[in-house]
Order: C-alpha cells, then sequence, then structure tokens
DNA sequence: CTATGATCATGA
DNA sequence: TCATGATCATAG
C-alpha cells in the first residue's frame, strides 16, 4: 500500500508585485495566454459562462498578478496606487462594455472638488488588461491582449472633470432619481446595485431623502476606445 | 447596505 | 447593432 498524493487543486498565491515594472512584467507574460491557461496555472476552474460569474474575469486577474486590495476600497495594488480594470472587448477588438468607476456618493452636499474626488483618484492611475469578450468564444478559449498603464492626460482629465461636475451638480440639487445614463460625454451615470428595489440615501432639494435606487459612474465604451487607440 | 468585480437582457 | 437599465456573486 502506498499513500497517494494529494489531488486537491493546489490553489497557488501570487504575492503582490512590488514595483509597477514588475507588475507589467506579470501582464506581459499573461499576454496571449487564453483564460483557461491562466486559470488552470492558479488552479482555478473556469465557469462556463459569466451569466452567474460576472465578476470572474477580473477576480481572475486580480489573483493572477498579485493584487493585495481584496474588497477594500483602495486601489488593487495598494502598494503601488494602480488601480486594475479588465476591458472587454468585440468581435472587432473594440471595447465592449462600460467600465464601471466607482458608486454616486451620496450625502454629498458640501463643495464638489474635482480634485478631492474619489472618482479622479479611481482614474488616476489604471492598468487596463485588454481580453477577448465575444460570447461566440468558449470563456476559456479567450485570449488576453497586453496590458498598459494609463494615467489620464490634461485633455482626458479636463474631459472627465466636465462630466463629472455636470452630472454631481445635479445629484446634490436632489436630481439623482432622475439623471438617465443618456448624459455626460464620457462618464456616465447607471443603475449599480443588485436590483431594482435596493433603496438607499439620496438627496432631495431639501437635503437628505431616502429611496433612491443606487447609481455608479462608469466610463462609457467610447471613452475607453480612445484609451485602446493611444495605449 | 456598501464595497469589490462586472456582464446580461431588452428595447430602440 | 448597441446603449440603457437591470442584474449576478461575494466580502464585510
Amino acid at each position: 500500500m502506498h499513500f497517494d498524493k494529494p489531488i486537491t487543486c493546489s490553489k497557488k498565491t501570487v504575492t503582490a508585485p512590488q514595483s509597477s515594472t514588475e507588475l507589467l512584467a506579470r501582464c506581459n507574460e499573461l499576454a496571449g495566454k487564453t483564460l483557461g491557461q491562466i486559470a488552470a496555472s492558479l488552479g482555478l476552474a473556469v465557469p462556463d459562462n459569466l451569466q452567474r460569474h460576472k465578476g470572474w474575469v477580473g477576480a481572475l486577474f486580480e489573483q493572477a498578478l498579485g493584487a493585495d486590495a481584496g474588497s477594500r476600497a483602495e486601489p488593487d495594488f495598494i502598494g503601488l496606487g494602480i488601480e486594475m480594470k479588465t476591458l472587454p472587448l468585440n468581435k472587432s477588438g473594440l471595447p465592449k462594455e462600460s467600465t464601471y468607476v466607482c458608486t454616486v456618493s451620496m450625502q454629498q452636499n458640501g463643495a464638489l472638488d474635482w480634485h478631492q474626488s474619489w472618482i479622479r483618484r479611481k482614474l488616476s492611475c489604471v492598468l487596463w488588461v485588454p481580453v477577448e469578450a465575444d460570447h461566440s468564444i468558449p470563456l476559456s478559449e479567450r485570449y488576453v491582449g497586453q496590458a498598459w498603464l494609463w494615467q489620464p492626460n490634461a485633455a482626458q482629465e479636463a474631459q472627465l472633470q466636465r462630466d463629472w461636475e455636470e452630472l454631481m451638480d445635479r445629484v446634490v440639487l436632489g436630481g439623482q432619481a432622475e439623471i438617465t445614463a443618456k448624459e455626460g460625454e464620457y462618464l456616465q451615470i447607471r443603475p449599480k446595485a443588485a436590483h431594482g428595489r435596493i433603496v438607499s440615501t439620496g438627496i432631495s432639494a431639501e437635503g437628505l431623502k431616502d429611496k433612491v435606487n443606487p447609481k455608479g459612474f462608469y466610463l462609457r465604451p467610447s471613452f475607453t476606445r480612445l484609451l485602446l487607440e493611444q495605449g
């Protein structure tokens, strides 16, 4: 008789990168691989589809690259101040979906300062990881592209600031419930909740008021497309 | 509920 | 076809 070696899939852990150079080097190794290959190297199973695993690709890369923020309200790579976003690409190689940035802050009665805003911080340094997302390609066979580090240039930040200030003005004046995704050139506000019955505290013209469906800031595909062409 | 990670599903 | 509005999973 002998004892079999453990057959449990050992989940591998990746330590946090110590520099942006190290992080980009890891991205270079992932570029050209499939999601299935990356998952296998980590001992992870690939779901049949993303219908009930919508954040799976993002979580896969957090683990593969050694993101250390967990679910904390911090950039994915805390020490480096870098936020990571996967960028789903359609059949034509262009961004397929909008990119969620953060929740629209409730109870912001005071001064609205873009330079102190949460969204500006989150977008100050982003690692974009392009991934095939055409649903005709099985999830495990989708290829990863070359990731790149982005910091908004003056023009890009000015555009984002304009959108943000216009939208936040309305939020603070009590118009959050009426804001639709049609507003904003590059930044938009859309529902962000488990379902439509979720409510949180919003702002009325007089002050605080509840019963509003939570909303979040998203970057339109037209914006991330520009970054893709630039990067 | 709020934060993290996003994609789904349907109407225009 | 594509954007808007709706929804899914998980941690704390």
